[in-house]
DNA sequence: GAATTAATAAAACGAACGTTCAATTAATTC
DNA sequence: GAATTAATTGAACGTTCGTTTTATTAATTC
């Protein structure tokens, strides 16, 4: 046999992507061999040659198109002007929904780095921190605006990250919560840590929180 | 060659684990082949099976081990009988603590958990939530008391489980922060994330924050 | 110092790995 | 409908993997 009937190079690349994504989070890159991979396809490992030139270009791009995709729903999810706690809570929103929906791919970004290239885990580690980035700007306009109370704003924001990003560890779609619910508890507990005030309209520069903020 | 001068069992069991943790760390369990990992320890491949019958073997027991030095750590750690705040404090401190100290070891037991057998992962977990029990019993009471402002006990735990264990991913010894440092910064998020409020000797069963704990 | 036990080396096993190559067939172009 | 291009198969390549077996030497026991 060669080539099948009704075989399409697009649908095959797209059904390779969507199976690697799936087998990576499941087994881990390392563990996953490329005929279980085509065997998942339904295709023979040579095949996938035609579409990634080695594995870890799978790996890849895999990884690089889903920091592409957080890069591009925070940049649609972000708020256009706006004070520092409307700011934060669209963050945390956006960084929430996107995980929970792509939660395998997520999987393999975080968890297989170490299989990259040198070249290739630095462009990618990029990608992160300029994410991670506009995270420590809310918190630093909130310090500054007197708005949150924050010790250390880059410590802070890798906690907030770290305690959000982990949602996926243990949540299941369908399960005891909803990712409303979720949301809205990480939110409240986000703002919590923040030392987030309601502002009277004037800033308030020092003092601690006297007024939590309910959400 | 054979039985080399000055070889011992004992120290070279230790030499395989202390390596194994290094080595699975760095470049993941199933990326670390035993020739790599004897090569380390100064022997033949073959010498690794008369301390472990397999590479899995190697793996559980290097978890289990770190699983139980995280229970007895705070089995140690614990408080006798004490308020929900300093049992909250008390459980932060060590849970940083350690897990600064373990680094590698944590990374092992967190990220590799694939590569265990039905059974095995189910012991392992087992061992997790049983120290995760521990949390959420602080947070329950602590809430109940009116100490603590928390929405959901299990998620909250869920969060601040991820949140402090996150301080492997980014914390380095020696450099900008000490982990005296991280760890009252830690502590104080977690205080404010709980919604700890400042006991007046009479527990007051609702309302939102108003003293906020400066720690 | 002979016998026994402990600790290792050296070599080999079959299996699986990522990848390449040539052949073959389906779809498209002219 | 012939020529060309796209998509895939099947077989093979050399390498590496975890593991086993056997032999050999160091340390210990008697």
């Amino acid at each position: 046999m060669a080539r099948t009937t009704g075989s399409d190079g697009e649908k095959t690349e797209a059904a390779v992507r969507e199976a690697a994504v799936n087998l990576i989070a499941r087994l881990g890159y390392e563990a996953m061999s490329m005929r279980q991979l085509a065997a998942e396809v339904g295709v023979q490992a040579a095949a996938l040659y035609r579409y990634f030139p080695t594995k870890e270009d799978l790996l890849f791009t895999l990884m690089r198109e889903h920091m592409e995709g957080l890069q591009q729903a925070w940049s649609t999810a972000r708020p256009a002007a706006a004070d520092p706690m409307s700011r934060l809570a669209a963050y945390v929103e956006n960084h929430i929904a996107f995980h929970i929906e792509r939660r395998h791919s997520t999987h393999v970004s975080n968890m297989e780095l170490r299989s990259l290239s040198h070249e290739r885990l630095t462009q990618i580690l990029k990608m992160r921190t300029a994410y991670e980035k506009e995270l420590r700007a809310i918190l630093r306009d909130g310090a500054e605006a007197g708005v949150f109370e924050i010790d250390d704003t880059g410590l802070t924001a890798m906690a907030l990250i770290q305690m959000m990003t982990g949602v996926i560890v243990w949540f299941r779609p369908g399960e005891r919560l909803s990712v409303t619910e979720v949301t809205a508890s990480y939110l409240s507990m986000t703002m919590r840590l923040v030392g987030a005030t309601i502002s009277h309209g004037t800033a308030r520069p020092s003092g601690r929180a006297r007024d939590a903020v309910a959400l």
